[in-house]
DNA sequence: AAAGCAATTATTTTT
DNA sequence: TAATTGCTTT
């Protein structure tokens, strides 16, 4: 190696070695988690770079945009800074896209256009089974939407549809016989909008480079080498799109773990990489072995869970790392003491030493997150949630970013029904519809429409016109100021001239100060978006392109990691790829995990992967619990251990003395569940019950009954009510969480109000 | 057209 | 529980 080169060799063991330099032809890593996958990606990179292969001829494609600047900045350190930079690297979707804007004359679409997103998507079909008519309970809009977006992951398009016979006749046995039609309607819909969802991305760059050779061959010339992280999450369109760019020259690279593939709900299909040799005839297989990032006890676990599946493809995993601590597990007696289980571990590792960022609380749904983030409030513990709501799903931050998109692309029709009525303009449902219709029967957009409203025939009254007119004008003179001006500026002008913020500036409760806290954010993000762009000598930076950016950003790219540490709370799902020294894997029930709409044995299966990539998220310690009741859509109700609990070896699991009175009692929900985990013999369980509590801070509000006044509010006190006015507090009903007040108002009369719903304020 | 209120009903993971 | 839908009143 030459000097002035970092040898990478120093980094790797033989077999991550020898994947990395192999650069014959195409190649394949299956192996299991945490054996170096990713790291032979990125340093396999490095090599390229190092043996002349420019940077920006490599396409390296990740799973999350956080994962490809993280790979971006390790190979910055060993080749440089100034040649790193034009690395092809980012996830399918944002390098897709890229290249679908660059070459917008061949797509049939016009620049600057809209990427729907899944509520704007839903909403469209939703509008389509309206207009035709059709039962809404029969087509609900997420089923038809999982359908469509099926059919583009596998490249089928509505003309492929209704061309098939058996598709059509079992829509018909079905009922759905209409379906084809929505699929079409949609279709072309999106089209006369100017827009594309997730799936089209793909779906267009796949056609882009079927239909133009030329194209193709560009592009083939241009990546000289391309590598995948996570191929067993990747989905037809995909690897067909990777196929034809590797056609030409056969240098790709691709890694992944069967055992690792969970997201088939989106259409990923395991057989990509299971039979990658068949698209890539003369492929090397690659194996690693030795995990280095578990301890021996995690990766036994994790082995003997993944093993109870019948699909996969064998290999061994082993640590060298020391023994480790087994897994430990709890069983609780309710949701909210997990919580404070898990709370309490958090504060043991804390106290020696582990630092919070490096914990982590996992769990299947999102809904889950609510009790912990409760515990973890209580106790003071800094912690950070990704999914969920984030920033840019407020309703608030939803409405301006729709202000922008019709700005920006005048026909996204979504986007006007979405806010051609925020705030409240006087124009209603009847005056909406009555304005899709007049203008498809122009065939002109509804903006358009509403433009050119005095020489098209209508029967708006006057006082309707004029306030479309109104809005029409708003838009119109907004999309000049776009043409001319910065992303910065034009959000400045759009977030004043729409009226949003004014809207919310009309009184300071609680909720319109955190509203306006948010639109003030969002438009620090352009500025820092603006600045970003300016400092790598892009001058104009414009308000499109910081709008594809945020519609493709994913859960973990949202993450900044200034501030204190934290610790994280997420779904598994979105967990993929990182590791932790603490995890926390709660809510392993029946019911809820697997989860209750999992039937088929495959199903089951991708259930079992899930929680393998949980466990085998641990560096050093990993804690499992289950609880026996759960509070689930408004009432508790009882749970039983997951079956996958009984899956997991026994000598690599920890599970301490049990007592419990309530075993008894519960098992007869179940007594036909043979993988009942506390069924098994001689296992012994701690329940952490109530009266086990002593182990456990008792927080205020899980006491009995002495649950403090929590609101502070007696009868007698005279009180403001947002939209009652003022009044005085006749009784209190009730204490703690659900307490009432009955309220006695001045101008509205008597009323019962929940407290923690009504913020009423002492006047 | 909009706001307020009562009734209903859904239950997973996400680019 | 929470979000949505449908109904009633202004
Ligand atoms: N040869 C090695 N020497 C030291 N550490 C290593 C080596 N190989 C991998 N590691 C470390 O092991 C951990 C897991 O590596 P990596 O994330 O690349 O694995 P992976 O196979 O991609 O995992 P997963 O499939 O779970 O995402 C990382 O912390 C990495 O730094």
């Amino acid at each position: 190696m030459v000097d002035n080169k970092t040898d990478i060799s120093q980094f790797l063991n033989e077999a991550q070695l020898s994947a990395v330099t192999y650069c014959d032809g195409p190649s394949v890593i299956v192996a299991g988690a945490g054996s170096g996958k990713t790291r032979v990606l990125t340093y396999k990179i490095a090599y390229l770079i190092q043996s002349g292969i420019p940077a920006h001829s490599i396409l390296a494609l990740t799973f999350t945009n956080k994962a490809a600047n993280e790979m971006k900045e390790r190979i910055k350190q060993i080749v440089g800074d100034r040649i790193a930079k034009y690395l092809w690297a980012g996830t399918f979707h944002s390098i897709f896209l890229r290249i679908l804007q660059y070459e917008i004359d061949y797509i049939g679409f016009l620049p600057d256009f809209t990427i729907y997103d899944t509520q704007d998507s839903k909403s469209l079909i939703k509008n389509i089974i309206k207009e035709m008519k059709l039962d809404d309970k029969v087509y609900t809009s997420s089923g038809v939407y999982n359908r469509i977006s099926s059919m583009k992951n596998h490249l089928i398009t509505p003309a492929d549809y209704k061309s098939h016979r058996e598709w059509l006749q079992d829509d018909f046995h079905s009922g759905k016989q209409y379906f084809a039609d929505i699929f079409e309607t949609y279709c072309t819909r999106c089209h006369e909008a100017n827009a594309m969802d997730f799936d089209d991305i793909l779906l267009h760059t796949y056609t882009l480079f079927k239909n133009n050779k030329d194209i193709l061959e560009k592009y083939q010339n241009r990546f000289a080498f391309i590598l995948v992280d996570e191929y067993q999450d990747t989905n037809i369109a995909q690897h067909r799109i990777i196929s034809m760019l590797a056609q030409a020259h056969h240098r790709i690279a691709v890694v992944g773990d069967d055992a690792q593939s969970i997201y088939s709900f989106r259409g990923a299909n395991i057989d990509n990489i299971i039979h990658f040799q068949k698209s890539f005839e003369d492929c090397k297989i690659f194996k690693l072995e030795e995990n280095y990032r578990s301890t021996q006890n995690i990766v036994d676990a994790a082995n003997s869970l993944i093993e109870k599946n019948r699909f996969q493809i064998p290999k061994k995993v082993y640590s060298n790392l020391p023994k480790g601590e087994p897994i430990t597990v709890f069983s609780c007696f309710t949701d909210r003491i997990e919580a404070d289980v898990v709370t309490e571990e958090i504060k043991k590792a804390d106290a020696v030493g582990i630092p919070y960022s490096e914990m982590v609380v996992l769990y299947r749904t999102n809904a889950q997150s609510r009790v912990l983030e409760d515990a973890l409030r209580n106790s003071n513990i800094p912690y950070k949630i990704f999914g969920g709501l984030s920033f840019y799903a407020h309703k608030e931050i939803k409405d301006v970013l729709a202000y922008m998109r019709l700005v920006i692309n005048n026909l996204d029709v979504e986007s006007l029904r979405r806010i051609i009525n925020v705030p409240s303009r006087g124009i209603g449902e009847k005056t909406i519809d009555k304005l899709m219709t007049a203008s498809r029967e122009q065939q002109i957009s509804p903006l358009d429409f509403i433009l050119k409203i005095d020489n098209l025939p209508h029967d708006f009254n006057a006082g309707t016109k004029n306030k479309l007119k109104r809005f029409g004008d708003i838009i119109s003179s907004l999309s000049d100021t776009y043409k001319n001006n910065d992303a910065y500026q034009t959000a400045e002008k759009i977030i004043k001239d729409s009226g949003i913020l004014e809207e919310y500036s009309s009184n300071n409760n609680i909720e319109n100060i955190s509203k306006r806290e948010n639109i003030n954010e969002l438009l620090n993000a352009i500025r820092q978006y603006c600045e970003q762009k300016r400092a790598f000598g892009d001058d104009n930076p414009s308000l499109a392109d910081f709008l594809s950016e945020v519609s493709l950003l994913t859960d973990q790219d949202t993450d900044n990691e200034e501030g204190q540490s934290k610790v994280t709370l997420m779904t598994i799902h979105a967990a993929k790829g990182l590791e932790f020294r603490y995890v926390f894997v709660v809510g392993i029930e029946e019911n809820l995990f697997p989860s209750p709409m999992c039937y088929t044995e495959p199903e089951i299966e991708e259930e079992r992967r899930l929680l393998y990539v949980a466990i085998t998220r641990a560096k050093e310690r990993c804690f499992l619990s289950y609880s026996k009741t759960r509070f689930r859509w408004g009432s508790v109700v009882y749970c039983t251990p997951s079956r996958f609990l009984n899956d997991i070896d026994e000598r690599y699991l920890d599970v301490p003395t049990s007592f419990n009175q309530y075993d008894s009692n519960i098992d007869t929900f179940d007594s036909d569940n043979s993988y009942r985990f506390p069924s098994f013999s001689k296992q012994k369980t701690t329940t952490y019950t109530t009266e086990a509590k002593v182990l456990i801070p008792i927080s205020e509000t899980d006491m009995p009954d002495g649950k403090a006044p929590k609101f502070g509010f007696v009868a007698g006190d005279r009180v403001m009510h947002a939209t009652f006015g003022s009044g005085s507090i006749l009784e209190i009903i009730g204490r703690g969480n659900d307490s009432k007040a009955r309220v006695d108002f001045d101008t509205h009369g008597q009323k019962t109000l929940l407290l923690k719903y009504s913020k009423l304020q002492k006047i």
